[in-house]
DNA sequence: CAGATTTTGTACTGATCAATCCAAAACGGA
DNA sequence: TCCGTTTTGGATTGATCAGTACAAAATCTG
């Protein structure tokens, strides 16, 4: 063997999403990532070997860890309506927060900034919607089994259209509505399922 | 008076508003917005001053056209519930055409790349929201005086939901929903109000 | 035609970008 | 302890960034 590592490549990887997430891919540069980081340049490179990778990387541990979060709340044991509505009033809490201070979601920044021109990334977002819809559309079809979702709906359908709302209040919390406005959003999108 | 202008300062600002709507703000480069609009380096300092101040100008264009295509769209002499249907096909079909290409919408774009940096910007954007607030507003709540929207909703909420559920189109479109899946979206927003 | 004024093209500024180079440093195995 | 291998820091690369300097060109007023 040889000279190990001094840093935790986990921990780096940490450190590049909450850059990435806050001032986005292109306006993040590397001296920020060293910084975020607290590595050399070389070690960045010698490690990730591009920016890009290494954005590859901090998306996919978000996307992992978002999912995860999302999953576990879905999964709860109570009827779906409240499994929907505990997910639409954790994105309303995450929005109105003082403290994370509209940084918003990477995922939703990701699709903005760099979803027309980066086709790997494209694919990487479209993977994770498919994992949030499936996870959705389960929630759905167990409401309509317990009789708390009308049989009648597409559960399909109604997953897309939490996706949406999630998103819809994310962009509206930065464009300026305010925490009556997102959940007013919230609420309304809640009659409709 | 002195030498004169060879070329439109609005026609410059629609051009550059092309080049940032399909390739953000900070992507877009000051070399860029030359070829655009087939000015010179000269030309665009002498008469914006900045790329911000260019941007600005562009924005504006963008919010001003967008929103009164919308308000034509809902002055229109029909039920409420029509109009906003009308509406939400009419972002469907943009979103899934295959010219404009995923450009997506500049409004949405700026909201997510550059409001939370960018004070002036934001106060735009939260304008801009509060112009078509109230055009959503005014419709769901003439819908409301003809009977076809229930007396006892919202219509702030309701006007509020539907910006919302623009967005989420539009980040689901970028994030690689497929047409189905947003009219899905649209439809079941629809049975909310 | 002459003088005042503005626009325009071109060359340039210093700063910063992502990425590379290279030698010194640090470890494991022998 | 010494060799092979890898990591690390710091200097450096060429490209590109937003913005400026300046003089030639073009038009109006007189």
């Amino acid at each position: 063997m040889a000279r190990p590592r001094k840093f935790d490549e986990e921990r780096a990887v940490d450190a590049a999403m909450e850059a990435f997430w806050t001032t986005g891919y292109e306006a993040t540069s590397t001296q920020d990532l060293c910084e975020a980081t607290g590595l050399g340049r070389s070690s960045i490179y010698n490690t990730f070997h591009s920016k890009h990778e290494l954005f590859r990387r901090a998306l996919a541990r978000y996307m992992a860890r978002r999912t995860d979060e999302l999953t576990g709340l879905l999964e709860e044991d109570r009827p779906a309506r409240e499994r929907v509505e505990a997910l639409l009033s954790r994105i309303v809490a995450e929005e109105t927060a003082r403290d994370g201070d509209g940084r918003g979601c990477l995922y939703v920044n990701t699709a903005v900034e760099l979803a027309a021109r980066d086709a790997e990334v494209a694919r990487e977002l479209e993977r994770d919607y498919a994992r949030r819809l499936d996870a959705l559309t389960a929630v759905f079809a167990s409401g309509q089994r317990d009789g708390d979702i009308a049989a009648d709906r597409d559960a399909r359908a109604l997953a897309h259209f939490v996706i949406a709302t999630v998103s819809g209040i994310r962009v509206a919390a930065r464009a300026g509505a305010d925490a009556m406005a997102l959940r007013a959003i919230a609420r309304t999108a809640l009659d409709a399922i």
